[in-house]
DNA sequence: GTCACTGTACTAAGCACTTAATACAGTCAT
DNA sequence: ATGACTGTATTAAGTGCTTAGTACAGTGAC
């Protein structure tokens, strides 16, 4: 897995890990692959997978059976609660930076359901809010 | 300025430069503060200020006039086209973490749409892409 | 000339993150 | 009992970011 080398990638690995109980890739009371081998499949330190593994904790989506390994919350309720967390935050990101571009909310609309097929497109907003000329 | 003390500050430094230069807060042609007033006015350190802006002069979004100061490009389309690559950055991150979560184009929108007036309402998604209960 | 400003450069210190390398206690199959 | 697996803890090293402090060259007003 690629990470950004401008914020901690313990905080990437915690992400990852919500989106993968989120989306039931790792299901609810599943078993998580051990440190060791999360950090070789990611390409990182197991200390480092330890970390997000404890941040995972203290947001109780998953325990730790110390011995046995480590298991997904059965709690159906708080994953459906991490869900709408992870969504309200992702679209708050973008009205909060779209808003301190000025965007109009049409602007913005149209610009997601542009960008929600292809994702490498070249979009032009050169005159919709730009200047004089 | 409040700052994410999990990223560079110099990096965050860019983002609002640039958000200041499209919404032309910084007008193109304009001179640009020294870099010790705007760290003071930041709360940062004159340094950290300096290394944004050398950024931002890299991607030729101004210019240094060395004892004069500092000063915004006046090439419209350098502008705009920034404009595009905040806006486009923005959706292209939203879009990914959306998809990451599994929502669907519909549900995207609703979400903008949504969180567009009140950025701090409670949404609930529970249900909508929720387990079996 | 003097003074106040500009951008720029450099050092030293402190801090967080990441990594490698161990080490230890508990569980479980054999 | 032995060995292989679990989570967890610790140390040392290297790196990048931020800060404070200092310094220097060039410009312009007086």
């Amino acid at each position: 897995m690629e990470f950004d080398t401008s914020s901690p990638i313990w905080g990437q690995l915690v992400a990852e890990f919500s989106r993968r109980i989120v989306t039931s890739q790792w299901p609810p009371g599943g078993r998580i692959a051990g440190v060791r081998e999360l950090a070789a499949e990611l390409g990182v330190n197991p200390n480092t997978v330890q970390r997000a593994l404890a941040e995972l904790e203290r947001q109780e989506l998953c325990r730790s059976e110390r011995t046995a390994g480590r298991f997904v919350t059965t709690d159906a309720d708080r994953i459906d609660a991490l869900r709408a967390e992870l969504a309200e935050g992702a679209a708050d990101d973008f009205v909060r930076r779209a808003r301190g571009l000025g965007m109009a909310a049409d602007q913005a609309r149209r610009l997601i359901e542009e960008r929600w097929t292809h994702d490498d497109d070249i979009t032009d907003l050169a005159g919709a809010t730009g200047h004089d000329r």
